[in-house]
DNA sequence: CTCGAATACTCACGATTTGAGTATACCGCG
DNA sequence: CGCGGTATACTCAAATCGTGAGTATTCGAG
């Protein structure tokens, strides 16, 4: 119960619960298997067991046991209203770093797109102030380099672009999202 | 002794080893200040004391304690010839996935420009070629999705448009670092 | 001469991640 | 009918990773 915020996959998880309680077996089955967000999250299953551990000893989700008569029970998890407010603060919050967009980023969007296109283009419109920034940043960082540092150069660079085609995709999320909804 | 390849960034650190034999913590003070590798990585002391243990043990380098008088011994380090074979093999060879790039290419790429041009143009290259790799297969797993996948067309989408950046920017590397030679 | 910064290194711990294992129940096949 | 393979459901010990915090000495500024 020690109710620090949980990391920004964890949340994933979460979203994972907001409908009917489930079954950690299940929600593996559904990340491996068809549902998209396996795409995207590679999740050992006993690595997926411990992080609902670890999310129910902060308080997050409760369980309780389901008996099926001969077969072995299980272990029904659902959210606590505390793990649901965890749960939502993460997917509208923008992502903070450009390597977190490989997978939180998309996670966030994976469940924006489940929400429907309002909230996709909330997200996407966030995330596209908080990439401007990052890009101001970095020019103003590259600005200050002389030019007997081409290697830093570089660097800069390297990231000033991987940010800009961020940007030039963020632009086409919200309309694929729309068109097919 | 052990002998098993060693993981990418730790070869990055027999690659700082591979003039004059030094200190750790030496090497530390190197990658936080000035040194543009700096830009790329950071590395507690703890950390790094941790990597170089190791890769002793596993015999790419070697340490004598270095007398100094009244002043405590330093542990210097020095490549063993296994350990000058691991960094050359790493460092010529591209990153395998586009995760790797903010960090294990970065460093690749340090390497090779002070080896001079030759070297980047032979990295970039493979690299390039990597990269074109990449896209093809991501395109051709784009083009086997239905339209009604709306959201693995976004991440397919988003990896190419990565893809691409990158590309774009590994043309400019070559030019850049011949021009400042 | 002393106080703080720099030098040089160590250690114990917590968190993460994984491989491997357990145990039961269902289902098809001969 | 019973045998084996697969699906279900979960557990655990252990490797690995990474960090905070500590130690001990020396040097230079005031």
């Amino acid at each position: 119960m020690v109710e620090s915020a949980p990391a920004g996959l964890e949340c994933a998880l979460l979203g994972l619960l907001r409908g009917a309680p489930t079954h950690a077996y299940e929600l593996h089955g559904r990340l491996v298997r068809a549902e998209a967000l396996g795409l995207v999250w590679h999740l050992k299953q006993s690595h997926l067991y411990a992080l609902l551990t670890r999310l129910e000893e902060s308080g997050f989700l409760t369980s309780t046991m389901e008996p099926r008569g001969a077969r072995p029970p299980r272990k029904m998890l659902s959210l606590t209203p505390s793990g649901r407010d965890a749960f939502a603060h993460w997917a509208a919050a923008p992502v903070a770093h450009g390597r977190d967009f490989r997978l939180e980023f998309l996670a966030k969007l994976y469940f924006a797109a489940e929400e429907g296109p309002t909230a996709v283009a909330a997200l996407v419109e966030r995330q596209r102030a908080a990439c401007a920034a990052w890009l101001a940043d970095l020019r103003a960082q590259s600005a200050h380099l002389s030019d007997t540092q081409p290697y830093a150069q570089l660097v800069l660079g390297f990231r000033s672009s991987q940010i800009e085609a961020i940007l030039a995709w963020l632009e086409t999320c919200a309309a694929v999202l729309e068109a097919s909804s």
